[in-house]
RNA sequence: GCUGGCGUAGCUCAGAGGUAGAGCAGCUGAUUUGUAAUCAGCAGGCCGGGGGUUCGAAUCCCUUCGCCAGCUCCA
C-alpha cells in the first residue's frame, strides 16, 4: 500500500471538513491497515496527533522510508521504558531518532557498564511483545511541570521551561515521556532491534553541562532489515583506515608525535600518486603552484586577525626575542606573495595553489586516524580575480572539483552554499554581488545544491562540497568561499584598464581538503583495493620455483621499465602461499612465472580478487595495464 | 579538554596477587613447490611510563602518556 494519498480539508466555522485538532486517525473515515501516521509537507505526523492543516496527507506504513524516523523515536521511549523499569531512580535526558537508529541520554546517578545493555535489551524486547498502544495527550507548562517534578525528572523540566502553551506527553503503559511526537500507534511494531554502545553525552552537548550516559540503538521493521544494517556496520568497520593502513603498510602513528601520521613508503606513494594527478590537473586549469613558509611572525597573523579570531588553535614559537606563529591556514603567504608587487587587471586571475603543511591543535580527545589530525597538507589555492570574473572563476573552481571527484570514481557530490551571517564584514551589495556569483556558477554548471541561510563566514559566503563514499557515507572535502576581508586587511589592489587601483576579489578554495585525511576517506572508499594507478604495489612476480628467477627478474624489469610499481617475490614458498600474501597486500596484478611461461616468455595473469586470468604476453600485458592505469578508476567492487 | 573503556612479543589476543602464554609474523634449516597458509627448530617481553600498597604486583591504588567510543542529527 505505499504511497497512498488522502486530502483533508479544515472545516472553517459550520463548514463542512474536519475540525483542526482532530487526531489523524478520527479525521481518516476509512484508516488503512497498516497505516502508522502520515506526511504532509515534510511534516510527520502519527495517527494519533492531532490535524494542524488542510492538505494532500500521504498515509505511511512502515514500509514508508519517512516513516523509520518515527519507528526509531518510538523505539528510543522503548528503550526509557525498559531503562526506567530497571532503574526507577533513572532521570531521562531526551532520545531523539537518528540517522539509522535512535539513541536516549540517561542519568543513572551511578554509571552502568555496557554489560547491561543486553538485559535492557531483553526488557525492552519483553515490553514489546506486550504491545502497549502508544497514547498522546496535550497539557499546560503547569501541568507538566507538576507531572514531571513528582517524578523528579529534572531534566525534563528544565526542557519544559523553554516551552510554551502546547506540551505534548506520550505515554506507553505506566511509562510518560515528554515529546513532540510523532510515534507509532503501539509498541508491539518495534520487534527487531539493536542497543549497541553506551557512552557518556553532555547535558545538551555543553561540557560545563553534567555527563550523561548515552544508550545507542537501532531498530528496523523487518529482521531483514535489521541484518542488513548490521552488516553495513561491520562492514564499515572492516574499511576502518586506521586498520587497513596497517595491514598494507601505509601509515602509523606514535605518542611522540599524536595527531600526526608518519607515511610508510608505501603510503608515500599513494599520496605522492594522488598529488602528481592534482598537479596535472590544476596545470590544465591555468593554476600556477606557489609554496609559503610554515612558520610566519606574530605581527602576520596580528595583521591577518587570526591572533584574535583562531589564536586558540595555533602552535606558537620564539627566537631571538621575535614570537612567530606555525601557519594554520596559508592564505596570509599567499597574500603576502601578491602585494609583493603590482598587478595589471591583464594578470588576473592568478590562481594560485599550494599543497601547504599547516598545523592547527585540535584537542586531544577529537584526534582520530587520519581524519582528524593536528598537522596536514591542505590543497589549497587562492584566486585573486577582478569582479567581472569572478563567476566564470567560480565556474571553474566547481568544474574542477567535479573532474577531480570523478577521478576517484567518486561521482555523487552533495553541495551546500552557506550565504551571509548576522556577525559579518563588507557592504550589503557586497554580499549580493558574493552570493549571486556562488549561486550562477552552480547553476551554470548545473549543479544542484542546498542553501544554508545565515551559515557563511564572517568573511564572506562560501559553497561546500560533501562526496558521498561507496557506503553512502557523506565526508564534506571541498570549499569555494569568497573572502572581503583579506583585499581589505591588506589593501589588495591592481590596476584596472581605467588607470585607477581596483580591490581585486579574494576566493579560497580546497578540492580535496586535507591530502591525509582524503588518503584515509579513499582507503575506507576502496577497502584498500585501489584502482590500478594509486595502488602503492601495481603488480608482484610470482615464479614457482627457483628455476624461474632468471625469467622473473626479466618480467619484473619489464614492467618496472613500463613505468610501474613492481617486485618480485622471490622466498621459497608454494605459489599457494605467495597468491595469498599478494591477496592480503591487495596486490591488483599477480604474475605467475613458471617451466611453461618462463620457456613461452609469457606470464599467467591473475588479478587480484578474480583469480586465474590465463596466460598472457607480456606486451600486451603491460598494454592493458597502461590503459588501466590511464582510463578513470573501476568500479569500487571489482 | 571532559566522561567511560583499553594499553601484555612486530600483529591479534589469553593470563586478574605467587616462575609471563598462544596463534600469526620474524630468524635458522629442510623443502623447489602450478593459482588464498609446506614442515621443523630457535629467538622474541622494564605486562605504556612514574609512584605507592604488599613478604610478593602484569594483576590492587594514585598519577602520567597514548589509543578507542562519545560529547544536541535539539522535548
Amino acid at each position: 500500500m505505499p504511497d497512498e494519498y488522502i486530502d483533508i480539508e479544515i472545516s472553517a466555522e459550520g463548514a463542512p471538513g474536519v475540525k483542526a485538532g482532530t487526531p489523524l486517525r478520527e479525521a481518516l473515515t476509512d484508516f488503512p491497515e497498516g497505516s502508522i501516521g502520515a506526511e504532509v509537507d515534510g511534516e510527520l505526523l502519527g495517527i494519533e496527533d492531532p490535524i494542524k492543516q488542510g492538505g494532500h496527507y500521504r498515509l505511511l506504513t512502515l514500509d514508508s522510508p519517512q516513516a523509520l524516523k518515527i519507528f526509531w523515536h518510538s523505539a528510543a521511549h522503548l528503550l526509557a521504558q525498559a531503562v526506567k523499569r530497571l532503574y526507577p531512580d533513572v532521570k531521562l535526558g531526551i532520545g531523539p531518532a537518528i540517522r539509522d537508529g535512535f539513541y536516549y541520554d540517561f542519568d543513572f546517578g551511578q554509571p552502568i557498564s555496557s554489560e547491561e545493555l543486553p538485559r535492557i535489551e531483553d526488557e525492552m524486547r519483553r515490553l514489546a511483545e506486550a504491545d502497549q498502544p502508544i497514547t498522546r495527550a496535550e497539557m499546560t507548562p503547569k501541568e507538566a511541570r507538576e507531572l514531571f517534578s513528582r517524578e523528579g525528572q529534572n531534566y525534563k523540566l528544565e526542557l519544559i521551561r523553554g516551552l510554551n502553551e502546547g506540551i505534548s506527553v506520550y505515554s506507553q503503559g505506566e511509562f510518560t515521556d515528554l515529546c513532540r511526537g510523532p510515534h507509532l500507534p503501539s509498541t508491539g511494531l518495534i520487534k527487531h532491534f539493536r542497543l549497541l554502545s553506551l557512552t557518556g553525552a553532555y547535558w545538551r552537548g555543553d561540557e560545563r553541562n553534567p555527563m550523561l550516559q548515552r544508550i545507542y540503538g537501532t531498530a528496523y521493521p523487518t529482521a531483514e532489515q535489521l541484518a542488513e544494517h548490521l552488516q553495513r556496520l561491520e562492514e564499515a568497520r572492516k574499511r576502518d583506515h586506521r586498520l587497513i593502513g596497517r595491514q598494507l603498510g601505509l601509515f602509523s602513528f606514535h605518542p611522540e608525535a599524536p595527531g600526526t601520521p608518519f607515511w610508510h613508503q608505501k603510503g608515500v606513494v599513494l599520496l605522492n600518486a594522488v598529488e602528481e594527478y592534482w598537479r596535472e590537473a590544476h596545470r590544465r586549469h591555468g593554476y600556477a603552484e606557489v609554496r609559503t613558509p610554515i612558520i610566519l611572525s606574530r605581527g602576520l597573523w596580528e595583521r591577518s586577525g587570526h591572533w584574535d579570531h583562531y589564536r586558540g588553535n595555533m602552535y606558537f614559537t620564539s627566537q631571538e626575542d621575535q614570537e612567530f606563529a606555525v601557519k594554520p591556514m596559508n592564505c596570509p603567504g599567499t597574500v603576502l606573495m601578491f602585494g609583493e608587487r603590482q598587478w595589471s587587471y591583464r594578470e588576473l586571475p592568478w590562481r594560485a595553489a599550494e599543497l601547504g603543511i599547516i598545523h592547527r591543535y585540535e584537542k586531544s580527545g577529537t584526534l582520530h586516524g587520519l581524519f582528524r589530525v593536528r598537522g596536514f597538507t591542505m590543497d589549497d589555492a587562492h584566486i585573486f580575480c577582478t569582479p567581472e570574473q569572478l563567476v566564470d572563476e567560480i565556474r571553474g573552481v566547481v568544474r574542477l572539483v567535479y573532474e577531480i571527484y570523478a577521478r576517484f570514481g567518486l561521482t555523487e557530490v552533495e553541495v551546500e552554499l552557506s550565504t551571509r551571517p548576522l556577525d559579518r564584514i563588507g557592504t550589503d551589495q557586497m554580499w549580493d554581488r558574493a552570493e549571486n556569483a556562488l549561486t550562477d556558477a552552480l547553476k551554470g554548471e548545473g549543479s544542484e545544491f542546498e542553501i544554508n541561510e545565515g551559515e557563511g563566514a564572517f568573511y564572506g559566503p562560501k559553497i561546500d562540497f560533501h562526496i558521498l563514499d561507496c557506503l553512502g557515507r557523506r565526508w564534506q572535502c571541498g570549499t569555494v568561499q569568497i573572502d572581503f576581508n583579506f583585499p581589505e586587511r591588506f589593501q589588495l589592489e591592481y590596476i584596472g584598464p581605467d588607470n585607477q587601483p581596483h580591490t581585486p576579489v579574494m576566493i579560497h578554495r580546497a578540492i580535496l581538503g586535507s591530502m591525509e585525511r582524503f588518503v584515509g576517506i579513499l582507503i575506507e572508499h576502496y577497502g584498500g583495493d585501489f584502482p590500478l594507478w594509486l595502488a602503492p604495489e601495481q603488480a608482484v612476480v610470482l615464479p614457482i620455483t627457483d628455476d624461474e628467477h632468471p625469467a622473473a627478474e626479466n618480467v619484473a624489469e619489464r614492467l618496472s621499465g613500463a613505468g610501474f610499481r613492481c617486485r618480485i617475490d622471490g622466498r621459497a614458498e608454494k605459489i599457494g602461499r605467495k597468491i595469498r600474501d599478494a591477496e592480503l597486500l591487495k596486490i591488483p596484478y599477480m604474475l605467475i612465472v613458471g617451466a611453461r611461461e618462463a620457456a613461452d616468455g609469457k606470464v599467467s595473469l591473475r588479478r587480484r580478487h578474480q583469480g586465474d586470468l590465463g596466460v598472457q604476453s607480456i606486451e600486451s600485458l603491460i598494454e592493458q595495464m597502461h590503459s588501466e592505469a590511464a582510463g578513470d578508476s573501476p568500479a569500487v567492487t571489482e
